[in-house]
DNA sequence: CCTTCATTTCATCACTTGGTGAAAAAAGGC
DNA sequence: GCCTTTTTTCACCAAGTGATGAAATGAAGG
């Protein structure tokens, strides 16, 4: 239980400027043969939080993959939860800037001519393209989200801080297009959608077996394809049901 | 590694005749209060798995909160995995077959005038009334299947077998109320709605933060006044567009 | 009463876990 | 060539991990 003996570096003194530039700070020169070494220890983090979860994966397994000892986990990030955090972090504001914009966009381009199906598209397409021309971490990422968003007693705090506001700017426009939903329904909806939305960017191959080979959960062009179409008449039938709870 | 020292006790010569039923076999009685011990661990487990994931808990936390020795749980399910499988299975073929029932009823009760909605309902509500008058077990089975399903590495295999067979048995229903549709678009659109039900069944209490308290994950009734129109409409809204992919 | 046998407990093992302190290994500044 | 600073490695610990063997327990059968 000693465990703070020695406080946890939270900010190794500032160990390189930023991230992509090479300052070539004083001291011993990174062994990474090319990349940043904090970036190649969140990516095999990344990857192996998203495949196992976080208590499936240890700091040992951590290290391995990215080919440094345990100590320098510990040295850059502090505790393993904290490598959590920072590997979920990493993204998540770039994920949140690239969904605003895209609303604004559509608003903007479409002023007064606003449909549910459009502001849906507008809200989930950031997500596919990012998927689509990211590479494997930001599938690992997506995967890793889809999991702490069904874990009850992990995801709480940690999604509603980061996703809220964007579902909220969600609902908003959608009030514009429909001001006579419910936010009721829109929640529910919204919470449909995201379940759908999740489990297709988790890509967990579940759909590759169970269709016998006919659709591939990588096939994101087969998602977008009718994702939107889905949702989108999804909240248009709640919307017109109107139930009264 | 030399953990096949002695084979798995895979079943302890059968230690009681059948669940429910007081044989009152020989040797030291149970100690379980009233209710048989092996199900006392099954409940503790399950619970536990749901909320933190298989590696997220201990087999001393399930004795602790079952209340047994942890060599007990040993001699009764084997290694911590078959524990688990043990878990998932108990209440898998139960579901299976209560949901193969309603969709036989729903069949017979409606020769030549079943619509996508009434199918779709056939296929989810068997779930929603279990989970609402289940108690809290099943809801905690259904958290549990929502994380094996959003787990890549794990769930792939578990859930094709024990859930295939009634996802097809949907698929054939609904190619005989649409005929027109194709199997692509039918699979696709049952991956939409899994990820909505699962994630409703799962009660993560997102849905209560995220609306202001205006809506609350357990309440279980909104949910059925709205998912079997939401999957329904965007089933039909897939099937109407008929993408080339 | 005394054996039988399923059940339950206890002590323990071999190993892994997250985490730490001290020292070594480079680089730059003087 | 020193000194400072940052990065990397090594050895290690205390606490826990899953799992096991042997012994204790106590009802049922004879």
């Amino acid at each position: 239980m000693t465990s703070q003996v020695r406080a946890p570096r939270v900010q190794p003194a500032a160990p390189k400027s930023a991230t992509g530039a090479k300052p070539a700070g004083r001291g011993r020169p990174s062994k990474a043969t090319g990349r940043d070494l904090k970036e190649t220890i969140l990516d095999a983090a990344e990857g192996l939080f998203a495949r196992h979860g976080f208590h499936g994966v240890t700091i040992r397994q951590v290290a391995a993959e990215a080919g440094v000892d345990t100590a320098l986990i510990h040295y850059y990030f502090g505790a393993k939860r904290e490598l959590f955090d920072s590997v979920f972090l990493r993204r998540a504001e770039i994920l949140n800037s690239a969904r605003v914009l895209s609303m604004d966009a559509y608003e903007k381009s479409h002023p007064g001519t606003m449909t549910v199906e459009g502001v849906i598209e507008a809200f989930i397409e950031p997500l596919l393209r990012i998927s689509q021309d990211g590479g494997q971490g930001w599938k690992s990422y997506f995967a890793l989200v889809a999991q702490v968003n069904n874990t009850p007693a992990w995801g709480g705090e940690t999604m509603a801080r980061f996703f809220d506001p964007v579902v909220h700017r969600l609902v908003d426009t959608l009030k514009v297009v429909r001001p006579d939903a419910q936010d009721r329904d829109l929640y529910w909806s919204y919470q449909f959608l995201t379940g759908s939305m999740m489990l297709a960017l988790s890509e967990t191959g579940r759909i590759d077996s169970l269709s016998g080979g006919e659709c591939h959960s990588s096939d994101l062009g087969a998602v977008r394809a009718r994702l939107f179409a889905y949702c989108a008449a999804g909240f248009e039938a709640v919307i017109a049901r109107a139930p009264q709870g």
